[in-house]
DNA sequence: AATGAATGAGCTTTCATTCAT
DNA sequence: TATGAATGAAAGCTCATTCAT
């Protein structure tokens, strides 16, 4: 049937689907933030989207396939984006070129997430047991953060830049932390009195140095 | 008859009631965290405790009010037992000592969870938004936490002993680091190829003196 | 086994009996006035006549069965003493006459109803589709009642003291009448600024001459 | 296709819930009498209009709402007529008059119940203690037929044509009678072997005259 | 006789999903 | 595509009744 319509419809009705999916995604996003996956109702969702009841399930299989949809999409961006910016600490070799990459990433990775906003907060919110697909995504996420993570810690002890430890544990122990804050900011608001820039500063002097004296 | 009963089976009386409610716990524990709270049944739930489903509510008045109880009984336990073990840290003098007492102290709280098992798991899984009672119950499990690691450090800072830093981020990272860790080892199993002592150890010479070289 | 008890100790049991049956049922009439039949639970009998939950079911079958027991006592009490005093009436030949033996049948039904309390409540109050004997029995109170009213009109007629009516009619409407006043009074505890003789004299006067004027 | 709908098809549409709602009412009526509110369950009402247990729920908040709906719609249906058919009898001066206006009143009420059929069974058989705001509608309409009935009998007093007597009684007790009747005929299907115009006169003979010869 | 913990059938209500229009 | 009324499976919870002590 759509093969018979000329291409012009066919985009302005992709347009129009694509529009209407990403209003309900948004919609979606909003909703399961503000009452959470299982207490957010399909009709809340629609409600908040402005569309019918039915209209949610011409885009969406059921009401897990938008949390999919919303958790994949957001995952692949963040993957893509870290994938990005993670490459340019990898050859460091002072302290301080270290020092400075640890901290540009973490400024690329926070903002990043404040521009998600809505669909950061679903994937922060660590929403599991919905459906295996979902924690796939999530883990698959966490997973490639704590792979970055130890690969730099590995190079940089090859480098003699960082001192001999358990990279898998360290890796783990940065990647809580990072989780942490960053659900602290963007899910829970609390900005504990600092800029995005002064918080990875923080952040890395922490990670570089510890906290003990000297 | 039951005049004469003799004080034991009195005793014995209210002994089944309480292990009556502890078997619920414990069931309820097990089934909230293999299929998170919302898709656990109370059916489930007495399955697993061997009883009828009326009997669940004899002791319990709501299916959220058990979960309630599992992270109230359990969010004091820990509470209580950091209160006691966080004390020692407070007046330490030279780096041995604090590396030391900061071991000293993630062990003891590492064992406490391994040991309060399936109800741990429910309260690191994070059930949020079941009930308000319950939110505060782990937020304040959680404020505790870092109030704790905050004063430590202000102490260190006082003292010289801990290098100058915001006390208030660095608290958040590092119980998000351990929340993290203890999610993996104690939720998902992940024991990262090391005993709670290693674990312990790496994670403090990771804290005091971060990963850079020197 | 209660064969072999000597006699005292059985007529104290069966006098035990019988107080605990009083109690539950007087407990039950008050919890049944209270609430209404369907949302008075058995918890509630038991709770206000100080006994266990089991005990209730030594006395009564079911719980309908209890309201049957009220019902029927009550019903069988006002039955017995409708018989007795209505026997006056059906004779007298004088307006006077009968004027004061209505009054004084009134009078006496008042009283018992005020006396019985609580049961006559239950009665009045027509818990009606709990079960077919209680439907039975309050159907029965009321056909007696009508029956009585039905007779003296009848005879009356015949006496040529009251007038050409129908008797199936206006007996209704008397019984009617009855019930709504006894129900105003002594379930809802509208007194209407009378006393019993008042009110009594009131309803005959509007009994034997309607409103019209002379 | 929807855009062309002609606005007979949107009526249709609306009509459609509408009569969803009046089916339902309508079951529930009869359920609600044949059994009780409480024994009727929600799913005999929906067996009874053929519809689908949810379907219940998009018209009616919860089992308790349709009743009050019922009573209400009913109740305001016969106050109205009630304020309608009860002004003329206010300034009738002779006796002939009187008794006309008073059967004319009670020809239209019964005419009203019988037409109104079921949902006057349900508010006849006085479903009591479900719902305050039952409660109060049933109470209501009680009420009004009291005032109605007092205020004719002391305007009646006023203008010499009733006999002095306590109109608050009397009239308690006419509407006691009305009720009664009203019951046994519509909710009962007991006709006394009359129709409405003769049980009309003779309950307006009874309440003119009462029964004493002369 | 008295207890009260345990039972489990059965109810109301919710809400994701469907489908005729 | 869009609609929204209708569906019905499923779950939480109640409470009359039982029974071992």
């Amino acid at each position: 049937m759509s093969v018979t319509k000329p291409t012009v419809n066919k985009t302005a009705e992709i347009d129009a689907g694509k529009d209407r999916r990403a209003e309900l995604l948004a919609a979606a996003a909003e909703v399961f933030v503000a009452k959470g996956f299982h207490d957010a109702k399909v009709s809340d969702v629609v409600t908040a989207a402005g569309v019918a009841q039915g209209t949610f399930y011409l885009y969406f299989k059921t009401k897990a396939d938008v949390l999919l949809q919303l958790v994949n999409d957001c995952c692949l961006d963040i993957i893509g984006a870290l994938a990005a910016c993670s490459q340019v600490k990898a050859d460091c070799r002072d302290p301080k070129q270290l020092r400075e990459s640890n901290v540009a990433f973490l400024i690329d990775l926070f903002n990043l997430l404040e521009n998600k906003h809505q669909a950061v907060k679903v994937v922060l919110s660590g929403q599991t047991g919905v459906d295996t697909a979902i924690d796939r995504a999530l883990a698959e996420l966490k997973s490639v953060l704590v792979e970055i993570s130890k690969a730099n810690l590995e190079a940089g002890m090859a480098s003699g830049i960082i001192r001999k430890l358990d990279s898998t544990i360290v890796a783990e122990a940065v990647v809580g932390m990072i989780y942490h804050i960053a659900f602290e900011r963007f899910v829970l608001g609390r900005r504990l009195g600092v800029s995005i820039r002064q918080l990875a500063e923080e952040l890395v002097d922490f990670e570089l140095d510890g906290i003990a004296a000297e």
